[in-house]
This record gives C-alpha cells, structure tokens and sequence, in this order.
DNA sequence: GAGTTTTTGTATCGATCAGTTCAAAACGCG
DNA sequence: CGCGTTTTGAACTGATCGATACAAAAACTC
C-alpha cells in the first residue's frame, strides 16, 4: 500500500531499552533515544507516539526477557534450593560484572523512579511481580514436597522473600557493599530456606 | 556587618530534603526548591551554589536522622533479635503507612538514581552504608555474645544481610507487594538469624 | 508510470531546564 | 544618619526538554 519502514521495530525497542537501562527514565532524552536506535525523531514519534509509551515498550521487552531466564533457571532438574543458588549467584555475577557498569536492573530502577507517579507503570510492575512470585512459588512448593526445602515452611512466603533478597542485593551492590558481602547476604538468605 | 539572612538554613535543608525525597533528585526542578523552601532564586543559589549542592546537603540530613533513628533502636534494652524485628517492623510501617505516599527511602532512591552517575554521591552513600553496617554488626555481636544470635553465624555476614532485607522490603513495597507479603519476608528473614 | 499512502529529514514549536545578572532593599555599624 | 555589606526579587541567559509541522522521498497498487 505504501513505503515500508526500512528498521525493525523490535531492534529500536531493544536500543531504547539498553538507553534507558543505563542513565533511567528521566535522564534519557528523546534525542539519546534517536541517537540509540538509529531513527530520526519523525519515526520516533511516528511508531511509539511518545517518550512514555517507548519506554512501556522496553520496560515489557525486558521484563519478557527476565521471565524467560527465571524460567529457563527454575526448569532445571536440580532441588529447589539449588535454583534459588543459582537465582541469587546469577544477580552478584550480574551487579559485580564490569560488563555493564552498575546499570543495575531496569525493574528496580523503574520501581523506585517512576511507580509513585505513573499508576500503569506500577501496574505493570505488579504484574511482573505476581508473575514471578508464582514461578518461584511453584518451584519452592516442589522443593517442599520433594523434601528439600523444610515442609513446615510456607512456599508463597519463602517466595516473596526470596524476591526480596534479589532486590535487597541489587540495592546494596549499587549502594557500595562489595562481592563479599553480597555473598554473605545470600549465603544468609540461603540458611532461612 | 550586613543584612541578615530572614529564613532558616537547616529549614531550608529541610523543605529541599522533603521535595527531593517525594520526587526525586531529576523530577524536582529548582523552580520547585524554591516553592518548597519559600526562597527565591537568588537566595537559593547564594545559600547552596547549586542544585546538586543543595541535594547533598539534603542527603546528609537524611542520613544523620536515619543514624539517630537507627542508634535510638538499637540502644534499646532488648536482645538483638528483637531490634532486628523492631528494624524491620518500622520499615514495614513505614513503606505501607499511608502518610508519605510511596515516596520510600531516599537512601535507597538515590543509591537507584544517582549513585552510578555521581561518584561523590557514591561514596558518600558507601560512608553511610558502612556507619549502619558497623552500628548493626555492633549489636549483633552482642547478642551473638548474649546467647540470643546463633553463635555459629558471622555478626557481620548477618548485619549485611539485615541491610539488604531492610532494602529488598522497599523495593517490593514499591513494586506492589501487599503488607501480607512484607511480613512474610521480614519473618522468613528473621528465622535465618 | 500516475496516483496514493506512509516514512523520513529538517526545521521548529512553546515550555522548561539550571544558573546568572544586577540593582534595589535591608540591615549592622560608626 | 550614611556607609559598607549582604540579601533579595525579578528579569533574563543559552541550552535543552518533549513534541509537532510540513514537505520531500520512497514504495506499493493499479
């Protein structure tokens, strides 16, 4: 019917993510995010109709993505607490590495930036919240059936706390603690599950 | 020797701290400093030089009442358990409290915000991280003395991990976790100490 | 290849950003 | 009172913010 787009949209949301990854919501101005993706401002605003909206975008591109691992990482055939290990050592490995210069993860930093004052943020980050609060739960609740997590602990709290310490770890790695006491911290939270 | 000063520097501080902390350190313009101090411009700059500044200051307060707040807890005369579960009941209220609105902590938005784009802010929160570090490991070796910690257990190990509990606890109250799901997390916390 | 539709580059919008300028106003001191 | 010093208010700086206008360019249909 008409011209086609000459970028793939998919690869622009992907850019715009990693641009707002990096210096966060505020921080990115539109004229980083075309700089990011290759595109002029037309086809910007012509596709993703406005800062906010590209950002929604990306924010669902990662959270899908962050899905799909803990998804893949709770599928392996090893005890649960094993996949809580892995789970709380994939984050250090990722808030210690230099790869990506204390970026953090772009669902905290969204948490603590925006959830206050954009309610389908917020929503947005519940969902992902109750999504993976359910994966972990199914595979603690398997861990507890299975016998090698205590049974007469509850599998939701274990959960919810598990998240928890994700967070707390990210939140203190940005804060300055250094690997050894992030190994600390999930060594400890390793001894309440 | 000249006119003086008609307002209140450390209330100044005060009104900056309260603007900074419900928006953010990017989100508050100075045009809101003013407002929220009651200052204008002119006095604003001659008082604090610059925003970034004036944040700093208003960082520095905050910290030096969460010190007090958190050396008041634990000089209480209770075993260390019970200032940890004091610690993290208070931050519980404080995160589902209707009063502030979701505003959080602002030490943990800053460490999120700010703490990878502005090395002096860094370090100043790593000083405050290793005050209440120490503060912690402090009580908790006393109690690991007493008999109420585990004496098996590192003192500090435990005080990284109450600091990461008392972080994780914010993020997931602002990620949409209900109270239920907060004090999940601080009992799971407190049977790993 | 003409006509139609969408994309794209450029130029620009008004608003707001952090910060400065400057002179008038307000005080302490003699 | 009047001099010296500082604070204060208001106007304003250039830069940048998110977003838009518009016409040229590109590609599909017929």
């Amino acid at each position: 019917m008409a011209r086609p787009r000459k970028f793939d949209e998919e690869r622009a949301v992907d850019a715009a993510l990693e641009a707002f990854w990096t210096a966060g919501y505020e921080a990115t101005s539109t004229q980083d995010l075309c700089e990011a993706t290759g595109l002029g401002r037309s086809s910007v605003y012509n596709t993703f109709h406005s800062k906010r909206d590209l950002f929604r975008r990306a924010l669902a591109l990662y959270m899908r993505r962050r899905s799909e691992q803990l998804a893949a990482l709770l599928e392996e055939d090893v005890p649960a607490r094993e996949k809580v290990r892995a789970l709380l050592d994939s984050v250090i490995a990722e808030e210690t590495g230099a790869e990506d210069d204390g970026r953090g993860c772009l669902y905290v930093n969204t948490a603590v930036e925006l959830a206050s004052r954009d309610p389908e943020v917020a929503h947005e980050l519940e969902r992902d919240y109750a999504r993976r609060h359910d994966a972990l739960t199914a595979a603690l609740e398997a861990g507890r059936r299975a016998g090698d997590i205590d049974r007469a602990k509850d599998a939701s709290a274990l959960a919810h706390f598990v998240t928890a310490t994700v967070s707390g770890i990210r939140v203190a790695a940005r804060a300055g603690a250094g690997e050894a006491a992030l190994r600390a911290v999930a060594r400890t939270a390793l001894d309440a599950i």
